[in-house]
DNA sequence: GCCGTTTTCGGCCCGACTGTTTTCAGTCG
């Protein structure tokens, strides 16, 4: 049970509610609004930080003080907040559900409650039909315009977009303003510079002497489908894909302000902000100004950075997670870098669910100059997806030699196969077959839903089986459409440390398992970590820039990661 | 309500855009 996304809400719904009794306590309504942000990021659940760690652990976490770690606490307890059930008698409506109405914040919620009793969005979706909203004292007709296209986009229900799926579409707009000839510059920032698995919209950054030029250029690009608002500064589109878009047009001299502004995250700016007054200066998205009011920044990001006496952190790591900390101290390692792999240990073929032969998979990796793959066809029990029987696997394993010699040194071939990890924890395949892989990657396909000790349980007795190499995906999760399997995850890291098992990062846009959070706490354990592709046919193999993306997210240098090795000493890494 | 290598009190990022204003409030990122 995750409590994070529910205290959020109602911290949230608390902050609206005492912004509205009392203005002047506005920073008590930033300190919550504060600390819903910071749980709604968390992968750890609060109760279960509560009941290993206790109150001090909740307090351990940044802008949570005592206060709000009682509240936590009460929540888990109780199921409810004693403070969020008072301000609800006297504020009695839906402020978590109005306010996802874009345009919607607790003022004018407040205002449409008292004059017509407004209380949740089909009330107020009613209201705005009936033609009732305009002609309240600051609310007109373009309100009431947007309030319905607000509950409408609400409605068609679409959250956060795959970074897989936004971030082609944003590197085609870019491509097409940066060749424009209206632009002397056009980059990404936002979440999706950061190459974060989720983006909630786009935003790119131009320097253009014609904004007005460049903003007409913008909105009538084929990728855009409306208008939402149009600036010369700043210009919003909701795109056909179904994501918005901003387009900020900058002059030189603030553009890497705000490149370093605009790529974020918030709580890193926020840090890196507070270092600049303490320095001296004043940091905001138009420069870096000192103390006569000179705007000293130049070029780019870094040039911020480095002003501040700050190492370069590459944009994946910017999430406040301890890294400008560590910049000050000059101490920001050499993060992996896609050149740095030379191998893909997860493909797919034609003798499971893949679409492509080996020799085709083979061919397309030795042209992207990759020194080897390891093919991973599916075990038996995974029927669904067409998986092998032993006798299959035999003709499979000919092939794989087969193929092998054929590609004369070009690219070698590694024989493995995706095999089921069973309920029992025991492998899909005969102690035989296994042993004639080069290594074994497992995973978990089935009875997905077990409960955490008997999931832990499953997964530590197969590596503690002493046969499997690397785990594939290990939560399992798919984003946006299946939570992680239940899993004492530090149990796991430690078994698999002992063992020298291998975790997976695996690049595939909804699956990104392990993601930033979890590489962060195996990093811990230091364990090593085998960036794949999952490749089902020849065009996914160039997924791999999820996967390195999401191991900088989790901090990982280039020797933590087993296909950044040469074949021979990648052969060594594995238990036969 | 949180936080601290200037502080346990006095700070807490700040500017753009929109709509409805006749000089600004509300929302957003």
């Amino acid at each position: 049970m995750m409590h994070n996304r529910k205290i959020a809400e109602i911290f949230n719904e608390i902050a609206d509610m005492i912004e509205l009794e009392d203005e002047k306590r506005i920073f008590e309504v930033r300190a919550y609004q504060k600390a819903a942000m910071t749980l709604e990021s968390m992968q750890e659940d609060v109760g279960d930080i509560l009941e290993k760690k206790g109150i001090g652990g909740l307090m351990a976490i940044p802008g949570i003080g005592k206060g709000l770690a009682d509240k936590i606490k009460e929540y888990v307890e109780t199921g409810n907040i004693s403070k969020h059930e008072e301000l609800k008698k006297k504020f009695p409506i839906d402020f978590a559900g109005l306010t996802r109405i874009q345009g919607m914040g607790p003022k004018r919620i407040f205002k449409l409650y008292k004059t017509l009793g407004v209380r949740n969005v089909t009330d107020l979706k009613k209201a705005a039909e009936a033609g009732k909203v305009k002609g309240l004292g600051g609310f007109g007709k373009k309100s009431e315009e947007v309030i319905q296209k607000g509950i409408r986009m609400l409605e068609s229900g679409k959250g956060r977009m795959l970074l897989g799926n936004a971030l082609p579409e944003a590197e085609s707009i870019i491509a097409k303003l940066s060749s424009s000839g209206l632009a002397d510059r056009v980059e990404l920032a936002g979440s999706a510079r950061r190459m974060k698995e989720t983006v909630g919209d786009l935003d790119i950054l131009v320097i253009s002497e014609t904004p007005g030029k460049m903003m007409d250029f913008a909105t009538g690009l084929p990728e855009v489908k409306e208008i939402l608002l149009k600036g010369l500064t700043k210009t919003t589109v909701m795109l056909k894909i179904g994501i918005t878009c901003d387009i900020r047009v900058l002059d030189k001299a603030s553009f890497a302000a705000a490149l370093q502004y605009f790529i974020g995250n918030k709580d890193h700016n926020v840090k890196v902000r507070q270092i600049a007054i303490k320095k001296g200066y004043k940091l905001s998205e138009y420069g870096l100004f000192n103390k006569k009011g000179k705007n000293i920044a130049r070029d780019g990001d870094g040039d911020i950075y480095e002003k501040l006496g700050l190492q370069y952190m590459e944009p994946e790591m910017r999430e406040n997670r301890g890294e400008v900390e560590l910049a000050a101290e000059q101490k920001i390692p050499r993060l992996v870098q896609k050149e740095d792999i030379l191998g893909d240990l997860h493909v797919h073929s034609i003798y499971s669910d893949g679409d492509n032969t080996i020799a085709e998979m083979a061919e397309k990796a030795a042209g992207m100059g990759r020194e080897y793959i390891g093919i991973t066809d599916h075990s038996r029990s995974e029927y669904v997806a067409k998986g092998m029987d032993e006798k299959k696997f035999k003709k499979y394993s000919r092939e794989i030699d087969a193929v092998n010699e054929a590609m004369d040194g070009r690219i070698r071939l590694l024989k493995s196969a995706e095999t089921d990890i069973l309920k029992d924890g025991s492998l899909d395949f005969s102690r035989k077959a296994l042993d004639s892989m080069d290594y074994v990657l497992g995973a978990i396909h089935s009875n997905l839903g077990m409960d955490k000790a008997a999931m832990t349980k499953r997964l530590i007795t197969c590596i503690e089986g002493g046969v499997v190499d690397i785990m594939a995906h290990p939560t399992g999760r798919l984003i946006n459409q299946r939570p992680p399997i239940n899993l004492d995850l530090d149990k796991i890291f430690d078994a698999a440390n002992k063992q020298g098992v291998v975790m997976e990062i695996d690049s595939y846009p909804n699956r990104l398992d392990l993601n930033d959070e979890n590489i962060l706490k195996a990093r811990e354990y230091k364990l090593k970590f085998s960036i794949d592709t999952d490749s089902h046919r020849t065009e996914h193999l160039g997924l791999m820039r999820y996967g390195v993306s999401t191991a900088k997210r989790g901090w990982l240098q280039k020797d933590d990661v087993i296909n950044a090795l040469p074949y021979e000493k990648l052969l060594g890494m594995f238990k036969k």
